[in-house]
DNA sequence: GCATGATAAATGAC
DNA sequence: GTCATTTATCATGC
């Protein structure tokens, strides 16, 4: 249980100075920013809310209902995953006060 | 043909505060002494944070949005790129 | 009126 | 898959 986050990934130096997530010019145009309806958000949401992971069925199926591309149901679940730490990990607790704010 | 209209009820989220004129100072001296590589390690910026009074993620976010923000208009960040790279004397000058 | 911090869609490394 | 990052966009500060 002493475990927490130890060897996190480390890439520099030594090597190469680009480490991680760098859009190079190798990749062609970045696809623009998506605004998704409500509607959209808020089957996702809800599918969100039962599993937090997909199945590449589940992902078509959704994709197909809300008319959404399977990669863009699937990046989207991966950034759920990750805010959901973020938010769950950031402050489980209320110290004193609660501020119920913020949150996209 | 962006007709999606966000919301109506415009989330009242991001509540913005600016960060204090010494954490600027301190993340911009960083900023501009690395500006080779302006990718803080993870420990560095849980040094930062602690120095600016700010979260890691709130490091995060500044070295981000200074990035991208720096690279795009070069020109305007070159007063304060002088005016900090005065003031720190790092680098690699080995 | 832009400067600036935060969020989220999209990308790429691993 | 995770996850730091890029990028556009949002909301706010002043």
């Amino acid at each position: 249980e002493t475990e927490k986050k130890s060897t996190r990934r480390k890439k520099e130096s030594s090597d190469n100075p680009e480490s991680r997530g760098k859009p190079d010019g190798s990749s062609k145009a970045r696809k623009e920013r998506t605004a998704f309806t409500k509607e959209q958000l808020r089957e996702l949401e809800a599918e969100f809310a039962h599993h937090n992971y997909l199945t590449r069925l589940r992902r078509y199926e959704i994709a197909v209902n809300l008319d959404l591309s399977e990669r863009q149901v699937k990046v989207w679940f991966q950034n759920r995953r990750m805010k959901w730490k973020r938010v769950k990990g950031g402050q489980p607790i209320s110290p004193s006060g609660q501020d119920p704010e913020d949150g996209d | 043909a962006v007709m999606i209209l966000r919301s109506r009820f415009l989330d009242a989220r991001r509540k913005r505060r600016n960060f204090n004129k010494q954490a600027t100072e301190i993340l911009n001296e960083y900023f501009y002494s690395h500006l080779s590589n302006p990718y803080p390690s993870e420990e560095a910026k849980e040094e930062l944070a602690k120095k600016c009074g700010i979260t890691v993620s709130q490091v995060s976010n500044w070295f981000g949005n200074k990035r991208i923000r720096y690279k795009k208009n070069i020109g305007k960040f070159q007063e304060e790129a002088n005016i900090y790279a005065a003031k720190t004397a790092v680098t690699a000058t080995n």
